[in-house]
RNA sequence: GCACCCUUGGCCCAGCUGGAUAAGGCGUCUGACUACGAAUUAGGAGAUCGGGAGUUCGAAUCUCUCAGGGUGCGCCA
């Protein structure tokens, strides 16, 4: 994809820089893209807003870095975006002109028209799949991971001006869950409870692993194996009491989901179930088949990309069932056919590294043509502080508890001071906002090939970098501007305060952030930037007073810079699925 | 054995599409509230960017190599 040059101060500056090379020699011509992409920020403020490296014009030019700088001083036109200019050694700076470039960026945040236009020139249409939950098992916070970053990904695209879908691809077949009704059949004593029935069968699941590791190598061993068999005969024959279970069983799993989903606030364009491309997924394998692009080994059938240093793709198991990858093929022939798409972005932790190259191969081998633009967006794992989780073993936090506990934790150390003068409802909202907030920015905060490691009391602590930190800003702000009734016209002139330029310049910046987001399908430089810029305002808050300003012409553009520090924390929150609540 | 990922102050983490003095958070030490909402803020101490070599005018950033940690590699999903 191509991003448009919407920054408007740096294409303003890279015109004026490319007017000065012009001017200073005829021997290059630096494009605008080139230009524009040399600019960077200065590492102290007194040094400058912007600054151009000269380096690279030093070979052409066959002077140095130090000295083009101050040639292209020496040529630069006026502009009313910039005061003044410097050279500091190889760099060129420049010092923003505050009475214009403020109201160019204030108006535009504050019609909310900064938002609005698409930044990208070709955008290809995109499936974004994520989150893959196995039904039959709990919800936990490696999932949590997966949801935060996958629905961050998907409002990312789509807000840059991407047609997104989003899909996910819960497996409801296998044999996680035929063990789990095995032990629900046979051994469970326990009735199901009324309410969060799926969580209990997870639980279920991990007694029917223990209880079959146990007997492995005993006298049952065997028997239990005929039995999983049996189950799974059921299942694929959709009849048996076992299938029913299966189907009522499902349904508890979907709820959980929904539960989940519908308090991160996700939803999907799309479900592909596993159950669903599980037959038309065998038929697609036979079919190539016969067409000799897939061969037969030792009675089972796969495909052999060892010349692309991929190994053997085993696709049809010596049974003649399916397999992971399988499922995979058919359902990315189904996004394909069905959704016309062009680009197909897998959310999946980076484990399945291999799965996916071998499938994005073989689709290739198949003749998809979009294979190519298949990717795998790997991310790490969440991990225990002894060690990797598994529902398998039981050792896992599950979702619901993280939430519960960090619902409980705000409404008893910030809620309480409230209780009787907010309605009851109204703090739950809250509370379950501000929960979210900590929960999905310290799942997106952090560069999504780094593993976290959950520490729960870690989690449960609301100070410094966090989510709450930030949704306090938005608050705070949301309680200022209220107070205040706003004037037609501002004179953001009057903001001349190195904390105002500061926080104005970072504002300026927001989009240019999220274009990073985007080509590099990251979240944590979104996360970084919104938390440097509440750190600012809080910064220019302790220093300059708002209400109690000079003058009243200084309240008004204080608190139009107030609002549009808002304004921005609210929007790119939400692209990180976290709402900001007016009071907390 | 092969492949991929990670290694930055006591702990966590940013910077990695090469550039100016490596940015934050936690913890620690010293200050600031009868408040424009302290879930806040000002400041101090604390880093040979895992080791080594190379490329370059310039390397935390790119290449190679070594070490440590993690993950994956045909009938689980």
């Amino acid at each position: 994809m191509k991003f448009k040059k919407h920054n408007i101060l740096y294409l303003n500056l890279a015109q004026l820089i490319q007017e000065a090379i012009q001017k200073s020699t005829d021997d290059l011509a630096l494009n605008l893209d080139q230009i524009y992409l040399l600019l960077s920020t200065p590492p102290k403020k007194d040094m400058g807003d912007v600054a151009f490296a000269c380096f690279g014009l030093a070979k052409a030019l066959k002077k140095s870095p130090a000295q083009i700088a101050q040639d292209l001083l020496e040529c630069l036109n006026e502009s009313r975006l910039v005061l003044k200019s410097k050279n500091f050694g190889p760099y060129l700076n420049f010092y923003i002109n505050p009475a214009e470039f403020n109201k160019i960026i204030l108006d535009e945040i504050l019609s909310e028209s900064f938002f609005k236009s698409s930044l990208v020139e070709i955008a290809p249409k995109t499936t974004i799949e994520y989150s893959q939950p196995n039904t039959h098992k709990e919800l936990h916070v490696g999932h949590m991971r997966n949801m935060c970053l996958g629905n961050a990904i998907v409002n990312l695209y789509r807000y840059v001006g991407i047609e997104t879908h989003a899909t996910t691809f819960p497996g409801d077949v296998g044999t996680h869950v035929a063990k789990c009704l095995w032990y629900y059949k046979k051994y469970n004593t326990e009735q199901p409870p009324t309410i969060r029935q799926g969580a209990w069968l997870g639980k279920l699941y991990t007694k029917a692993n223990l209880k079959l590791e146990d007997e492995k190598g005993s006298e049952n061993e065997e028997k239990n194996r005929a039995e999983l068999t049996a189950i799974l005969k059921q299942l694929h024959d959709e009849n048996g009491e076992y299938y029913t279970l299966w189907q009522e069983t499902k349904k508890w799993s979907l709820t959980l989901m929904q539960e989940v989903y519908a308090w991160a606030n996700i939803t999907f364009d799309s479900w592909y179930w596993e159950s669903d491309v599980d037959s038309t997924s065998v038929a697609l394998i036979n079919k190539y088949f016969e067409k000799g692009l897939f061969i037969k080994d030792q009675g089972a059938i796969g495909i052999d990309l060892s010349d692309d240093k991929l190994g053997f793709c085993l696709l049809l198991k010596s049974d003649g069932t399916g397999l992971y990858a399988t499922k995979d093929l058919e359902l990315a022939r189904r996004k394909f056919e069905d959704q016309d798409i062009e680009k197909s972005i897998y959310v999946v932790d980076n484990r399945q590294s291999l799965h996916f190259k071998q499938v994005f191969k073989t689709l290739e081998k198949m003749g998809f043509e979009n294979a190519k633009n298949c990717f795998h967006l790997q991310y790490e794992m969440v991990e225990l502080p002894d060690g990797a989780m598994s529902s398998r073993k039981g050792n896992i936090v599950p979702i619901q508890k993280l939430i519960d506990e960090m619902v409980t934790k705000i409404k008893i150390d910030y809620l309480n001071k409230y209780v009787g003068d907010w309605h009851t409802c109204e703090i739950d909202t809250v509370a379950n906002q501000v929960a979210a907030g900590a929960i999905k920015y310290g799942m997106t905060r952090i560069d999504s090939n780094k593993k976290i490691v959950f520490d729960m009391d870690e989690w449960l602590k609301l100070d410094g970098e966090s989510g709450p930190y930030i949704q306090y800003v938005h608050a705070r702000i949301n309680s200022l501007v209220s107070k205040i009734k706003r004037d037609p016209e501002i004179q953001f002139e009057l903001l001349t305060h190195e904390l105002e330029s500061d926080l104005i310049l970072k504002l300026s910046k927001f989009n240019t952030i999220i274009e990073n987001c985007v080509t590099n399908n990251k979240t944590h430089p979104l996360c970084s930037y919104l938390y440097e810029l509440a750190k600012a305002f809080n910064s220019f808050y302790a220093e300059c007073s708002v209400l109690k300003a000079e003058t009243h012409e200084l309240v008004q553009a204080r608190t139009a810079l107030a609002d549009g520090v808002a304004i921005i924390i609210r929007n790119g929150l939400s692209l990180l699925g976290i709402d900001a609540p007016k009071k907390m």
